[in-house]
DNA sequence: TATTATACTGTATATATATTCAGTATTTAT
DNA sequence: ATAAATACTGAATATATATACAGTATAATA
């Protein structure tokens, strides 16, 4: 999936509110009226802009013939239970019986992306990133890690939550998004 | 709602399922093609019959303006669709078709209070408080107010979300949980 | 018995809609 | 320096589509 700009976004984001309002995808004409455009190709141009990196994909000569792709949405608004984990110090986050606190039932496109449970957040660490004290995060599980990431960190029995920054294949510092709280290397 | 007949459950069915299959509804000759009739007028008149018992809605003049109605069956009453909406900086947060944004199915209790709506934020005011840009907050409607509470406060044709510092029965102060930004009176 | 709803075929048409073409301007790669 | 992508306006058009009208036939009301 190629990168998005911002008025792609823009007609992306457009296309969804569209269709949870109205239960159908909007015409060009729609998109122009949502977006303040003036010709319906300027719709045209991003739609097609939006479908050659995979976003959508449209049916030719079809009207309204737009399809979101990558909604897994095999059944969009479906519920689920997810587990909530606490943030304990020694251990990992394992979904073990013993570690589940509680249990949400949460749909599943709560989030723009899946995930598969919640972690109760202990301590400030990471306050300037709007995660506070009891704070559920939503974790998914994942080997697709990026730097600036937030990610969980294990470091031997303790759990912990940070942002990501690989220095080198055997070096990862995690940084705090609180000025109290030093880096970790 | 009233009975069904066996043919219209099939169009109501074979709506279902293009949905699906396509992301968008079907034309009247759509379902001719899949379920074998002849003149669009069959599609038709099953689309109006359950237009009438309440099944789908139909947007006049609109292609493929077919939507199924009511899929939010009885089946679990601990979930809600909540309207989302955009904390746009003129006019109020109603909940005006054309103000809301989105809905969000969500387990009534998800949170220890009920609520009525969420609030998509805008801006950084209440960063300290772990309310970020783009946040979805949700807002309860009440009378009771205490100082202390975080509000959503409109001042004039602005909408903004800030702690409550009631000064004297006719002075309010606004205070924002950032350093940045300036209290209101 | 008359009336209404259901369940179609078949034709016709106004218009809703996708889509192409011709421009202009700015930004981003190569 | 040149090409390509982005981001539009504006106009034109072929066609996709909803929808009305004219029939036929059967079953369910009232």
């Amino acid at each position: 999936m190629k990168e998005i700009t911002s008025q792609q976004q823009r007609v992306l984001d457009c296309i969804q509110i569209y269709l949870n309002k109205t239960g159908f995808p909007p015409t060009r004409a729609d998109i122009c009226r949502e977006l303040g455009f003036k010709s319906p190709n300027s719709a045209e141009t991003h739609l097609r802009a939006l479908e050659k990196k995979g976003f959508i994909s449209i049916e030719s000569g079809a009207s309204r013939g737009i399809s979101i792709i990558g909604n897994s949405d095999l059944s969009s608004n479906m519920d689920n239970n997810y587990p909530v984990i606490g943030l304990v110090a020694a251990g990992s986050p394992t979904l073990a019986e013993e570690n589940i606190e509680n249990k949400i039932s949460c749909p599943v496109d709560f989030f723009s992306s899946s995930f598969d449970y919640f972690l109760k957040v202990k301590g400030l660490s990471m306050k300037d990133a709007g995660i506070m004290e009891d704070d559920l995060v939503a974790v998914k599980k994942t080997h697709d890690v990026k730097n600036g990431d937030i990610v969980i960190a294990r470091i031997d029995d303790e759990v912990t939550i940070k942002f990501l920054n690989r220095k080198s294949p055997k070096i990862v510092e995690l940084e705090p998004a609180n000025d109290d709280f030093q880096n970790i290397i």
